[in-house]
RNA sequence: GGCGGGUUGCCCGAGCGGCCAAUGGGAGGGGACUGUAAAUCCCCCGGCUCUGCCUUCGAAGGUUCAAAUCCUUCACCCGCCA
């Protein structure tokens, strides 16, 4: 008997870091739609694009049949996750998480489809049943199935017991997930949780508390962490994450993310990042080996999730202001109102009265950190205002220069961009 | 509890009274090449009212004309011995 054909599409797509009992996992999907979640902290106002890989997976499982629950971790964030961290985190202000945890939810309910039958999604806060609960219940009802000695053996604690220590608040975390799929599990018969792979000791320590307290069982599933061909951070740039919320990260710049991909990781960002089928995987490959310099899968990757993550309908412009400013186009044949729409998206500017220096501008338009950073940028020929070099640090641009009678195009390097704005 | 070692810029790590905004590597930034790649080469990398000035070397005090460098106290880490 075969595989079942969602856990080879994912397999195939690089997306199976260890599951349980991979036999029985599989027999379980062939039966019938089951009911599986994933957990999102709000430790930021918003998801970014590493959440997106379990995200996605998500809506694989709904494409697939089965019914999704996101949870959103408001009773989770507000104690901290130690996983993956060599340090303790500095708690947030539970009015903070609230906040975030609104955010989230809205985020989050774009990627999966809640007016599906059967398998309409389903959002949900743990705070709904860990508030309620009483610190007497909570040691009683739950603690009394964790065995201390199992619980320093997690990876993530007794690596911190190891370097700088874990507070009380954070080793008790993995007993509030497991609380949380426990409670999945009689409410909504959530038998599977899926999450990346520095998830597995949080999820597996869930089924076992399944296991003492309702003698049923359930599965768990982990991604692996993206790597990316060179090392470094995967969904990092050096003015930070990449975040899926347009207010923190323009639509261009995430655009631009992608498509700057190097062409060893474009590939198997396809696969993990899009719905493209086998087919068209292995037309992009071939196109990548054949003709790397024309980019086109790079710029399927980026149109893909631009317009899944943003919409359809800002690629164009993207495209347009992308391409006039790399140079296949003038930068003053871009209408005014593609002009005004990027100058919305990237760090801008206004300019009221009279024209400030060149530093002082890429200064405040937040493309440098600092006015010496101007000065060493300017004198370093990084500095371009309309495409053209800046080569004076103390020129002051005039009137003249400006596109459309309003705008400067202030850029730093070969594509980090910025507006000024005459007001 | 005793003895010893450590805490330096984003990270690792030299410096051990003046020549130190502090060697070197990594990360990061710019330039050249190119495909808005990768690799490579060159340059830069605390701030500012920039041939000078101001603030940095765990924290706070002190010695000195002068301290990252010496002394005192405190905090944290790491060895060795009980």
């Amino acid at each position: 008997m075969s595989e079942n054909s969602l856990l080879a599409e994912l397999e195939w797509r690089g997306l199976i870091s260890q599951t349980t009992d991979r036999k029985e996992l599989s027999e379980a999907l062939d039966k019938k739609p089951l009911t599986l979640y994933v957990g999102f902290d709000p430790t930021a106002p918003s998801l970014h694009v590493g959440n997106l890989v379990v995200l996605l997976a998500l809506r694989r499982f709904q494409l697939a049949g089965h019914r999704p629950i996101a949870l959103v971790g408001g009773a989770t964030g507000l104690v901290g996750d130690p996983s993956g961290r060599s340090d303790e985190r500095t708690l947030n202000e539970e009015a903070t998480v609230q906040e975030w945890v609104e955010r989230i939810r809205k985020q989050v309910s774009k990627f999966i489809d809640f007016d599906l039958t059967p398998n309409g999604a389903l959002v949900a806060n743990n705070l709904d049943w860990t508030a309620p609960l009483s610190a007497i219940e909570f040691l009683r009802d739950i603690g009394k199935h964790f065995s201390v000695n199992l619980m320093l053996s997690k990876d993530s604690v007794s690596s911190r017991l190891e370097s700088n220590g874990i507070s009380y608040t954070e080793f008790s975390y993995q007993v509030l997930q497991s609380y949380d799929f426990l409670e999945l599990f009689r409410r909504e018969n959530c038998v599977l949780q899926i999450g990346g792979s520095d998830q597995w000791g949080n999820i597996t320590a869930g089924l076992d508390l399944i296991r003492r307290v309702t003698g049923g069982s359930a599965h768990a599933l982990t991604i692996p962490l993206l790597a990316k061909a060179d090392g470094s951070k995967f969904g990092k740039t050096a003015s930070g994450s990449i975040w899926l919320d347009p207010e923190l990260t323009s639509p261009y710049a995430f655009y631009q993310y992608w498509f700057n991909s190097d062409d060893k990781d474009v590939i198997p960002f396809i696969k993990v990042f899009t719905f493209a089928t086998r087919e068209e995987v292995i037309e992009l490959e071939k196109e990548v080996n054949e003709n790397p310099g024309a980019r086109n899968a790079q710029r399927y990757l980026a149109r893909e999730l631009t317009s899944l993550v943003h919409a359809p309908e800002v690629i164009e412009r993207i495209e347009l202001v992308s391409k006039a400013l790399f140079g296949q186009g003038e930068l003053s044949e871009v209408d005014l109102e593609t002009l005004a729409s990027a100058a919305n998206q990237l760090p801008n500017t206004v300019i009221e009265g009279e024209f400030p220096s060149v530093i002082d501008l890429f200064h405040a338009a937040g493309i440098v950190e600092s006015k010496s950073a101007a000065r060493r940028l300017i004198k370093e020929g990084g500095a371009y205002i309309n495409n053209q070099r800046v080569a004076d640090e103390s020129a002051i641009p005039t009137d003249s220069e400006l596109i459309h009678g309003r705008y400067l195009i202030l850029r730093k390097g070969k594509k980090e961009l910025g507006v000024a704005i005459k007001g």
